[in-house]
RNA sequence: GCGGUUGCGCGUUCCGCCGCCGGCACCUCGGUGCUGGAGGAAAGUCCGGACAACGCAGAGCGCCAGGCUUUGGAAACAAAGGCCGGGGUAACCCGGCAGAAAGUGCCACAGAAAAGAACCGACCGCAAGGUCAAGGGUGAAAACGUGAGGUAAGAGCUCACGCGCUCCGAUGGUGACAUCGGUUUGGGGUAAACCUCCUGGGUUGCAAGGCCGUGUAUACCGGGGCAGCGUUGCUCGCGCGUUCCCGGGGGGUAGGCCGCUCAGAUAAAUGGUGGAAAUGCCACAAGGCAUACAGAAUCUGGCUUACAGCGCAACCAUUUUU
RNA sequence: CGGGGUGUAGCGCAGUCCGGUUAGCGUACACGUCUGGGGGGCGUGUGGUCGGAGGUUCGAAUCCUCUCACCCCGA
């Protein structure tokens, strides 16, 4: 998973099963949008603050290691150019929180594609955690 | 010029801006600078090797792979050559290669018979019976082919020529083998059926394996100790022993480092965008579209599969001109 | 990254080791029949590139090679 500076990337068996689990999730093409809820007990004591962002795309939909390199690094760089577009909502956090993008078509789209989808998704995730 | 065959090579390049991963050096401790950063197949995981753990006196059985020759190689395999079969006008390409006369098995249907065969048939004979394997039909496959002699009728029964096999000799070649001569013989197929012979392989694999840390119930073994019980009424001694402590042992839990690499990974870095150039296709033009197959995970030698285009060399066929 | 397995009627499976006669069984579907009707029983029938491509063989679902899907196991 990518490692953007500052924001350590999700990685871990446990994280990702976790997110996955206990989680909430919305759909907004062409991602199935699943984020941590973010107050829990202070559990998650150890995590640093921001996003941590994790990108999924299965094996089944594409099975080519390339067609799968192409779109994460796309999603990837979406995420970092857009990435002011929600820094507000990403500093009134507390703590940190974990996001997972999870691919849901089986079409390799264009970047302009990508980062229209990404966006639309990302403020819809400020919406719900802001009302 | 056009078309083709073979062997190689390349398989986009450059610039601006914003970024990513590793290493090194500074230092105000998360910034700055320098530097390295996907392939010919990285792929499929089909064969090898290194490396690691375990096993091992030596040998055998079993299993797997290979099987013409020479050379290279640790082995897989490769290159050149030989023979056989097939494709192409040609250059050339594709496939195969020990043993079926060591033995066992199988060969459906059809057919008399599928391996030491006899139904129809031919001949002898009154008949019983006997001799024979030419011709017939079946089948994927039927017991050397053609001609002559021979015979009751016939038959490699004999002869000539041809084909194949066994052995021997000569010449050429390192050799497989080729050519020629002689000799013996004429009894299918299948070993990608079992098998025989020769050669190679111990088994499992980096999720191997090692170190650190976390740390809970305890089958079992050894040692120590309090109380207790037994051994004679008591003491010593000896034995048993719930629980406790220590060590071993097996079972279970989340993680880090080494292995691990001047690409080197905790779910995994090489990207995005803009503009030129090159090549191909379309178009009168302006211009437009396309640039393959595909992404390292311990390293490495092969094999196989995928692949838009382009360049070079040799050769073949055809057309025109000289 | 390493082991290993499975592809056969619409669906679930035999057959593959040891090649040959018709690729079989259950279910589903269609028709007939038993019943006043439904359900169920009985009988008949339809339905197959045996995942794909080469090869061995007279002959391949079966043997050999390559390839494509899918599924398990191993910190």
């Amino acid at each position: 998973m990518p490692s953007l500076k500052g924001q350590p990337s999700l990685r871990g068996h446990g994280a990702f099963d976790k997110v996955f689990g206990e989680g909430k999730s919305f759909f907004q093409f062409p991602f199935q949008f699943r984020y941590e809820v973010p107050d829990t007990q202070g559990t998650s004591k150890e995590v640093l603050p921001g996003i941590r962002l994790g990108i999924s795309i299965s094996k089944r939909r594409f099975k080519r290691a390339v067609d799968r390199n192409l779109i994460r690094r796309r999603v990837r760089e979406a995420f970092r150019l857009n990435r002011h577009r929600w820094e507000e909502a990403e500093q009134a956090l507390q703590t940190g929180t974990a996001i997972i993008l999870v691919y849901s078509t089986n079409e390799i789209l264009d970047f302009e594609r990508i980062q229209e989808g990404l966006c639309k998704a990302m403020l819809r995730w400020c919406r719900t955690n802001q009302p």
